[in-house]
DNA sequence: ACTAACTCTATCATGTTGATAGACTTTTAA
DNA sequence: TTAAAAGTCTATCAACATGATAGAGTTAGT
């Protein structure tokens, strides 16, 4: 039940192209440097999106890494799909890479796993980059209102 | 976002232990072959969920392991706690195994992460071993039935 | 005392994870 | 037209986790 590092850095870097989603190609570089991920790892996890669609990219020189389509349409499931594979905690009740238990039809443990796939996938599919600038803005107004209140 | 072998074997191994909580020690052998999980490999499983209190052993001859309390008292969180470690997909949501972020307050990642958390939780701490068989009966009669239907 | 059972520690092969290296290709702008 | 800046691709690595096995102990019922 552990979200990997790969992930981690996808989400941060796709926020971060998010936040800068009408300003055209961002670089590897500028991501790396900074969310603090190193540089060589955060090309290969780039790569991945690329080629399944959620990044486009220019190369050459003034190149770099955009968003494919509208934060809005794109959903925290995908990033981690593409990146970790399937959400679900036993491959029995995985959409993405199932494989029938033995007992299938009268397995319990399967019952309970589907829940929490369900679960988990109704929170990651539900939830756009859009969705995630907002609440880091949502955030920040909220922390910085609050540090002004200690200062009076 | 994967319950190992480990865990899934304890679960399997519990809820053989729960059905048959009044009937005294059970020997590692017989859920074993019951269970179809490595003997050695069961042991050690056995050993730990000994040691964090959920099991009883007798050793010697006659000997072997039952449930310490009432199977309505152990819940599937307790069990893959104790051999997978914490449920949280990332630690700065943990209650396991707390290790704050750097910024903890604005991180969006963290909240979702929290969600997370809460869903995986609400699920595993809410299922006792006792709603396991519950559950395993209800399945197994509606599956015998559905058998019927069909031969008729 | 014999034996069936649990206890404990060590070991092992395999795979995954996080990270790095380097050679290659494409594009732009001077 | 060429140098520099950028992405592309493949290989490699150390460290760790996982799933499993081995074997020498210890305990207790008969």
């Amino acid at each position: 039940m552990k979200l990997s590092k790969k992930s981690d850095y996808a989400l941060r870097a796709m926020i971060y192209l998010s936040a800068n989603y009408q300003k055209g190609a961002v670089q590897i570089k500028e991501i790396s440097a900074k969310e603090k991920i190193p540089q060589k790892f955060l090309e290969n996890i780039l790569l991945t999106l690329r080629k399944v669609g959620i990044l486009n990219s220019k190369m050459g020189l003034r190149g770099g890494y955009e968003l494919a389509r509208s934060p809005d349409l794109i959903t925290l499931g995908q990033v981690i799909r593409a990146l970790d594979g399937a959400i679900a905690p036993v491959d029995c009740v995985s959409q993405m890479s199932y494989k029938p238990c033995s007992e299938e039809v009268t397995c319990v443990i399967r019952s309970v796993m589907m829940e929490i796939r369900n679960a988990i996938a109704d929170v990651l599919d539900k939830m756009t980059f859009a969705d995630m600038c907002k609440r880091a803005a949502d955030s920040l107004e909220k922390s910085e209102r609050k540090a002004l209140t200690y200062t009076i």
